[in-house]
DNA sequence: CGATCGATTGAGCCCTCTCAAGAGAGGTGG
DNA sequence: CCACCTCTCTTGAGAGGGCTCAATCGATCG
């Protein structure tokens, strides 16, 4: 349990609004936790004893069916919140999280939250902020896949993993963390056969660079024109 | 402006935790206004200038693609809070909201609520509580339509509504309000003809009755178990 | 009683899934 | 350090669920 500098984690919006001092109050009640790569910080189901601030690595959330077949709720970066079950009334964790890198997380009880609550009720205004920019997220995912076909619907998700954890590099924005075919697969609602034909044909096309759990986006905004392709309509054809 | 009895609706999710006082303090800067059926209460982009709890009717919230599609984003049944878009830090509201019904709301200022959540803590956590609990739905709807076939996803929306709309009738459960196959159609992410192919079958099957806007579950149980029906796995044959 | 809106139904196609096989990359243990 | 083994990715062939296009019917409302 490391000590948490809080002049690093100031500016994260779980703590807007936050006095130094009141900072230093709710940073005094969290352990530091570290999980290694591919290893799970909570499991759907589990009683929901702890919530957390990711501060470094990247973990993904994911929900299983009936039938086990696992769908990628999202991928959490650096700075948010996740596991706030306890906060939405939940006595329980709804999805399963993994940590998918070596990763950095701030963790506190989940029964201190009425009482940091009521001491802090910017806490609950934040984390309702949060938790409402999540539900717009899951809408606009309802509405792509009610609307649109798989192709444009890989190339938006693809889209917003680099917006969201892209990194510059030689040939365009790689995303940030190991991701697999069937990752992408089960974030858009097909299968890895699938997004594997369309990252293939992307790739002959120098749209993007693949490699094992790795994308690199080599035309972005090529990507975006596909993303909003409307049904129908002609693509131009490949140069030669 | 009718003045509202606080004994009606000091039950509601949104009040819960509050005394008599402050929910009369609450209710003394609302005003309850009346839509007609079919009459929009507010469009997707406008100013979220009022948040509302619905009374009387039902509110359909819905989205408007880009190239002009729908989709159904929630039904609103009486007792709940819609229109929140300025507690979520929107400025304007993500979707419209149009009575499907002669509705009856209660109409708070957006600009109030700051003031109002200064003062009543408790409005900030019951208002999280219920963002959460839709954030859950819409999750559960994501995984729906990235792992069931369309007829189980109109099966599972049909449940739904009945159980959230239902009303008992002669020969099952009808929902409450008027719904197109359009309007299921936009719920579950396929067309208003499938829909209607499906709900044809089903109705040969006696598992339901139709009609114009229409629809009554004869057999909750039989749609359930269709439901629930995992990938190639048969079906009993119909009775001759 | 006519007009408009919702529902039904057929025909044909195509996007995507399923089934199947195999190749390449990385990690691991002897 | 190399051989093996596992996990990821690729690619083909075929089938089918659901969509598109099209026409008609029926019911509700003004």
């Amino acid at each position: 349990m490391a000590k948490v500098d809080p002049s690093l984690v100031a500016h994260l919006p779980l703590f807007a609004g936050f006095s130094t001092e009141e900072l230093g109050d709710l940073l005094r009640e969290a352990r530091s936790v570290r999980f290694a790569k591919n290893s799970a910080i909570f499991e759907e189901g589990e009683d929901a004893h702890t919530f957390f601030v990711l501060l470094h690595g990247h973990v993904r959330a994911s929900k299983t069916t009936p039938s086990g077949e696992q769908v990628v709720v999202r991928y959490v970066s650096p700075g948010e919140t996740f596991g706030v079950a306890m906060a939405i009334g939940l006595p329980n964790y709804p999805a399963t999280a993994t940590a998918v890198d070596d990763s950095v997380v701030l963790a506190w009880p989940a029964s201190t939250w009425p009482r940091l609550v009521a001491k802090f009720p910017a806490l609950a205004t934040n984390t309702l902020q949060t938790i409402g920019s999540r539900l717009q997220e899951t809408h606009t995912r309802v509405v792509e896949m009610s609307t649109q076909q798989v192709e444009q619907r890989v190339a938006h998700a693809l889209l917003r993993l680099a917006k969201q954890s892209g990194r510059k590099v030689e040939h365009g924005v790689e995303i940030d963390f190991p991701i697999s075919r069937q990752d992408i697969a089960q974030m858009t609602g097909t299968t890895l056969h699938t997004v594997s034909r369309i990252l293939s044909g992307w790739e002959s096309r120098g749209l993007i660079e693949g490699g094992r759990q790795r994308i690199v986006l080599r035309e972005p905004h090529n990507l975006s024109v596909l993303a909003e392709a409307i049904q129908g309509e002609d693509v131009p054809p490949d140069r030669p």
